[in-house]
DNA sequence: TATGAATGAGTGTTCATTCAT
DNA sequence: TATGAATGAACACTCATTCAT
């Protein structure tokens, strides 16, 4: 990833106060504090994290941070437009989750890209779920990211007739609380299971707690 | 709840540094000030709430929070303890879930019960699984409470013969996940959905998923 | 000592804002006050000691502090009369300090019940000489106490025929601080010898150095 | 002096947090600081002395003061290691006291040396005597220096055969409580004589009360 | 484009003093 | 006479953001 430089022009987010185009070495020092940022926020939450953390881990100054973002919020910004892009593209590629056995292969595919995912953003996700974010149009990409995926797997339950749940939304909401934090703790070893194990595991229950499992 | 101050001379927790000896007017002054404590982080979090925060809510002064607690954190640490404490309670609750209907009412009684403790202290929980706390000792409390309810529960699904979960652990994890995250989400406001379909829906899915409904 | 409170109406030094007769309780809890702050203001020195402190050494209450001294200083005060008028007596038992050896006897005999009176009001001479005191009228009774010594000491000086030291301005100053930080040294236990090693030395040392001793 | 930002790396005392590489501006800033602490903490005293009053005097910004120290203590740190330092030095300066005129010159000249290093660094040296540093290692920076000179004075009274004081130790106790506490008297201008009668009559009262002398 | 330096509003905490009972 | 409770001004310290080079 990492190429939100580029979509600057459309998003405005990540994009250097006055300047718009980035030469190579531009380029570069942007791509250091998302990358920068991505660490340091794992590691001690958004909210936590401080800009001298960001630019000491990014090997730069202070006055080149503001170069590139407008402030703290701004670098969330430009992480979480990746992030929410690459939730995107994983919601479309959830496909038809059955009852049967190939439905629950399926299943564990999407379970580990999403954790895949997490992995990556983990911090950017934590910031939309634990409402550390003050911004609306921020919290509105995380939104729409979580309901795109929500919305597809809620027509796959309805596909795999899983009509015994009685509010799909309710469903729908339990299913992506669990995915989030369970991600958490594994991503961040708060929890020690091999992926595997975790996969094996979570794509089990899912698919017959919600999706009507037969076996 | 907001007892903190009995159980005081056994945790230390919530106590004037100097262990005074509290009148009926210091009670209440300590027992508004954990109540706007619980209120203020409900609605900011616990990292985002300002001590002025908490002492505007208990129409109080400054001054006379120091008076209680040595600080923010110990305003937490008093809160952690009344919370651990209810959720110990809770686990102790937790009957037999079997496979059957019983079982799912049991499952449902047990599920209003932690969305009701959560209600009341969802911003201790929180801070808790959010990793805000920079003290080892009332982490501890909560790893302690939530182990104690996961062990049970963990029980419980072996009981009822719920062997498909590929590990126990991993399993536990992802229940408790589902379990706080969405208590918040719903507690919070933040996904709108009345209790009787929020517990109807939850129990259903859970029963099917751990605990090896049968239907 | 510890007479403060019946000397109070001729100086107004440690008595309560309204009342002026004090029962027997009343005189035992100022009583207490006093010496607690001597306790305190030893340990800790007075500026950093805190009235806090001083109520607990007295096992009273804040409320009570505040009955007898109108505030903090108004405690030092207190006992900076009492401490002025025991140097005061202290400067008129200094006889002769002829250069023999019955000189030097009475310097000796002299400088023990400096350092006895040091070891009772060292915090309040401390603060005299460490400039602590923020009042006019407080700094005025230690100048008042020490110059009075430092003049009989001046006089005995000269008596003894010590016509070497270039200025007796200076040297009374140089004797004076000597004597007071010394004794400091010595009752704070920051130098540990024993009475009499320290007041055979210096004794000697004082002897000849200020007084011309021949032997 | 306030070279103590060259000494940086081997004491990490005075130092930004992060070790940051000065240039002149920042330099510049922190010999600024340095000073305004002697001068404020010569005014005040440590204990009284607020930060705000140090950046002030230094007429720079109290976010600015937290660049380059960690807090007041730190600051109070640096200057300590620069006065041991200095008076190291002087302790080294410390030539054969005779009992001769030759010895009492010598002996003038290192008090009057002494008077001067009061005159710059007597705030480090009043917080060290008057106990009013809450850490070890700065203490025990004053404890070190003192007894470098004390140990050289007693080295030298010996030479001299000034057998008279019956303990090494508390004549060695008593030179240096006179020395420290008249020179913050002359240095404060508490006692107001000139520096040269002060010499002479210094010099003489300790030639004779100390080194034996003869005439 | 990069950087070290500077800033000041915001927050936590202490403690002398006053108040109500 | 005694006391626990309350107060708020004062102070230490942090950190996002701006500035000058």
């Amino acid at each position: 990833m990492g190429e939100s430089y580029k979509s600057a022009n459309d998003e405005t987010a990540g994009t250097p106060a006055r300047q718009r185009e980035l030469r190579a070495q531009g380029r570069e020092t942007m791509s250091r504090l998302l990358e920068a940022g991505l660490c340091v926020f794992a590691e001690r939450g958004y909210h936590a994290s401080r800009v001298d953390d960001v630019v000491r881990e990014a090997r730069t100054s202070h006055g080149t941070f503001y170069l590139y973002f407008t402030n703290k919020e701004d670098l969330l910004r430009a992480l979480a437009v990746d992030c929410a892009q690459e939730l995107a593209k994983l919601a479309d590629t959830i496909g038809p989750i059955t009852s049967d056995a190939a439905g629950r292969a399926e299943l564990r595919s999407f379970l580990g890209r999403f954790l895949e995912t997490y992995r990556r953003y983990g911090p950017v996700i934590r910031a939309w779920m634990e409402d550390q974010v003050g911004e609306r149009e921020i919290d509105r990409l995380g939104v729409k990211a979580f309901t795109a995926i929500g919305d597809r797997l809620g027509r796959r339950m309805r596909e795999a007739g899983s009509a015994l749940a009685v509010s799909d939304e309710a469903a729908v909401g339990a299913l992506m609380a669990m995915l989030e934090r369970f991600s958490y703790a594994v991503a961040s070893r708060r929890v020690v299971i091999d992926d595997e194990t975790v996969l094996d595991t979570l794509s089990t229950i899912v698919h017959r707690g919600f999706f009507n499992a037969r076996f």
